[in-house]
DNA sequence: ATGTTC
């Protein structure tokens, strides 16, 4: 497809197609579907050239009627990164590429009533030093309380969060979980020992991951008090599933699905209702993986602070799921990192705790700038009730490791306050310049009205995996071994010398 | 995001 239009041009016609609060994109590679813009001119213009092309690919799904782009877009699997794709429940697709591998993949965030000034910097440390303890950090990170049976696994990912608050007091309530439980069918099989090995899930329920998960202390204001996000999500399980189902799609439409990133089903596909079963089932995991991860860290900051966590809220950002949207009618709303906005009197509001406010919207920035708390507003209704799910990179991982330098960087944090694991040292391509500052994105969501401010989150305390950090200890690890070795050789031909 | 490059 060179065919499409270059960068300078789409971007002119989105201009041109300026609306309030979003910009309108009308071209002829995009046909009929609405595409909408949340971005201000300042990030419109900044977008990356990629952009175009993986929105193209967002609006040419089977039954697509509305494609929304958030601030904190960048370039993703098949579609961007901050895409919300709707399509028709009577015919349209559902796709793997606009959920994204990290299926279920979502935020959760608590509060306290411990007054921001406890914090103390030693306490900070001992908070992180209190959660490394119970919580693995990092790719390939296995739980500390051992593997599941996969029994075991089938009741979480088939109970979700009601069957796992029910069996576990201090868990949180339901109207806490943005999902109780997504429906799994009986007749769906886990596609254990399939392409994408979900079995890799059994040891790694109530484990972190790598990348851009973490978990932070934070001060919140307005309230003045303690505050702990999380990031995290599905781990190896959903990541199984996710590889699976984009080769299933592949295997089944040779000739249309070209790109396996652009993967799809439609109703009449072998899969359709299997996908939806396996999206429901690696939200479950990620849902009680944040659950879980609620009560280790809860412990951690008990022992610390002598106090409480309350759940705020848990939520998703990677998801595909039936909604009745009220001018589009019945859609699969495909979130890929954007986090759903849910007013006050949405139908599916109803019956819940949320529904005479919205519920809450976490919205995390790095672990060097603000992150927020939001409540939707009727405005919402524009993006398909949804907004951004972070602040979006602006530098990649090989650029940041190139030109960031580690001690500087470690001074930032340190200056600033900010403790970062147990040995200070901040992952490089996890640090704030990797990322867009955070107000600039959330401004482009209120000036949408979109959803309004609750609680600004200031960073005190950050744990990430780091990558960089462990391939350096494996490294002294084996230099070390070697010495010892080399010792030992010494002494055994000194003593064979002497004998 | 990820059994950190099938």
């Amino acid at each position: 497809m060179s065919d499409l239009l270059d960068t300078e041009e789409w971007k002119r016609l989105a201009m041109a197609g300026k609306k309030e609060g979003y910009f309108e994109l009308a071209t002829r590679d995009t046909g009929a579907v609405p595409i909408r813009l949340f971005l201000t001119e300042k990030l419109l213009t900044e977008a990356e050239p990629t952009l175009y092309r993986q929105i193209v690919n967002a609006s040419r799904f089977p039954g697509t009627k509305l494609v929304a782009i958030t601030p904190d877009v960048h370039y993703g699997y098949g579609v961007p990164v901050g895409s919300v794709i709707m399509t028709s429940r009577d015919d349209g697709a559902v796709a793997m590429g606009p959920v994204g591998f990290d299926i279920g993949c979502g935020m959760m965030s608590a509060k306290s009533r411990v007054p921001a000034e406890a914090a103390t910097w030693d306490r900070r440390l001992a908070f992180n030093r209190e959660v490394e303890k119970r919580v693995a950090l990092g790719a390939g990170g296995a739980s500390r309380d051992g593997a599941l049976s996969k029994r075991e696994l089938e009741e979480v990912i088939r109970g979700g969060a009601e069957h796992w608050i029910a069996k576990h007091e201090g868990a949180g309530s339901r109207d806490k979980a943005e999902r109780h439980r997504l429906p799994v069918r009986d007749t769906w099989d886990v596609p254990w020992g399939g392409k994408g090995s979900p079995e890799r899930g059994l040891d790694q329920l109530g484990t972190l991951g790598g990348g851009n998960h973490f978990v932070e202390l934070q001060r919140g204001e307005p309230s003045g008090t303690l505050f702990v996000q999380v990031h995290t999500g599905s781990r190896g399980f959903g990541h199984g599933l996710a590889t699976n189902y984009f080769e299933l799609a592949r295997e089944e439409r040779p000739n249309e699905i070209r790109d396996i990133d652009l993967g799809y089903f439609t109703p009449d596909s072998a899969h359709f209702e299997d996908y939806l079963d396996a999206v429901a089932a690696g939200a479950n995991f990620a849902i009680v993986n944040r659950l879980v991860l609620f009560e280790a860290i809860t412990e951690a900051f008990r022992k610390v602070f002598k106090e409480d966590l309350e759940l705020v809220y848990e939520i998703s950002h990677n998801l595909v799921q039936a909604e009745d949207h009220p001018e589009l009618g019945a859609v699969w709303t495909h979130r890929k990192g954007a986090t759903r906005a849910f007013p006050a009197g949405h139908p599916m509001l109803v019956g819940t705790a949320w529904e005479n406010e919205g519920h809450p919207v976490l919205v995390p920035g790095s672990n060097r700038d603000t992150s927020y708390i939001l409540r939707p507003l009727a405005g919402a209704v524009a993006s398909g009730f949804s907004v951004n799910h972070g602040a979006g990179r602006r530098l990649s991982r090989g650029e940041a490791k190139r030109v960031l330098s580690q001690e500087k960087v470690n001074e930032q944090y340190r200056r600033d306050g900010i403790v970062v694991n147990t040995d200070f040292e901040v992952p490089l391509d996890e640090s704030n310049a990797c990322y867009k500052p955070s107000a600039e994105v959330i401004e482009a969501v209120v000036g949408a009205g979109l959803a309004r401010i609750e609680e600004t989150l200031y960073p005190l305390a950050s744990l990430k995996g780091n990558d960089e950090a462990r391939k350096k200890e494996a490294h002294r690890d084996h230099e070390k071994s070697k010495k010892e070795r080399d010792k030992a050789r010494g002494a055994e031909r000194r003593h064979k010398g002497r004998g």
